[in-house]
DNA sequence: ACCCGGTGGTTGATGTGTCAATTAGACTCG
DNA sequence: CGAGTCTAATTGACACATCAACCACCGGGT
């Protein structure tokens, strides 16, 4: 019944080929993430999480973000991004000011040191990405990357939502 | 010349839509890791590394590996490993046992736990890569996600030897 | 005015990953 | 054998992520 089996549409575990492709996906994905975050760090002294900070503060308005904005703009939990501020306040990339409007708040502004390393990094770290991710695929194959992606987050927060 | 320039081939920086792509693959791929990982956590009180080393472990002769060939396998670093095996072995999942041909080496076998917990976690964990994963995708996308995967590493491994 | 629940943000504990340095046994060659 | 070298594995220091308290302030209701 091996066949019937394999076949029916209520077969809870994945076949082999499903599992090396989702093997091939989830390692690569993370290696590529890894080399491209010690390119980075190497060309510029900034990890792939300074270079996310850096990026929406650049972004924003007046180059300044209340902390929890900046929080959701980069998908980070407060917690993490608090300890990750504190780390790169103390190497002179940022600043914590206190906010006008809450006294609760803090405001994230680079420094200029911050603003430096970011605009060294930016053409570098791009680059890279051509290079490692998109010279290494076809053209339809960027795009199938594309909406593979997409077509999982999609699942992902369906699934969630439930 | 805007045009000519983006038909370039000595273009440096992805495109729009290439960048696009991109952060899609990869911040897609790492919330698929994390969510695959809590699940784990939660249902089997095994991390995403503790999984790895049962499984190498439980595909080993003998249920045991020395602790480099055991690091190939899974494609860590020895010091990684090494303090992974520690944690494993103080919340009693896995035992070093001094190796008899080699003074110097160790040998890395499940502890009875160890090969529960794996027992139990295996099958809910290959249940969810189908759902979040498999299920996600057409079959077609499966096979397209391997293929991508495939071509970045072997980009990345030349990549790297040059 | 006062209490109280909600919110912004920080902190500490713990687990995890990386790098550089270290220890200790194995190996080789004169 | 003995010095130099190679290799297996561990260690310590640090960056990073997550979770569960926690503190201080806001704002609304009475």
């Amino acid at each position: 019944m091996a066949k019937a089996d394999s076949a029916a549409s209520g077969r809870r575990t994945p076949t082999v080929d499903e599992l090396r492709a989702w093997r091939s996906f989830i390692e690569t994905s993370d290696e590529l993430r890894s080399v491209l975050g010690s390119r980075l760090q190497a060309e510029s002294g900034l990890s792939a999480g300074d270079y996310a900070v850096l990026l929406a503060l650049s972004e924003a308005e007046k180059s300044r973000l209340r902390s929890s904005e900046l929080a959701d703009h980069i998908g980070w939990e407060r917690s993490r991004l608090s300890h990750h501020i504190g780390r790169m306040e103390r190497r002179g990339l940022i600043e914590r000011v206190e906010c006008l409007t809450d006294n609760r708040g803090a405001e994230i502004t680079p420094t200029a040191a911050g603003r430096d390393a970011f605009r060294g990094a930016s053409a570098p770290h791009l680059r890279a990405i051509r290079e490692l991710f998109v010279d290494a695929l076809t053209p339809a194959q960027v795009v199938a990357a594309g909406e593979i992606a997409d077509a999982l987050r999609a699942h992902l927060d369906r699934a969630a939502q439930r």
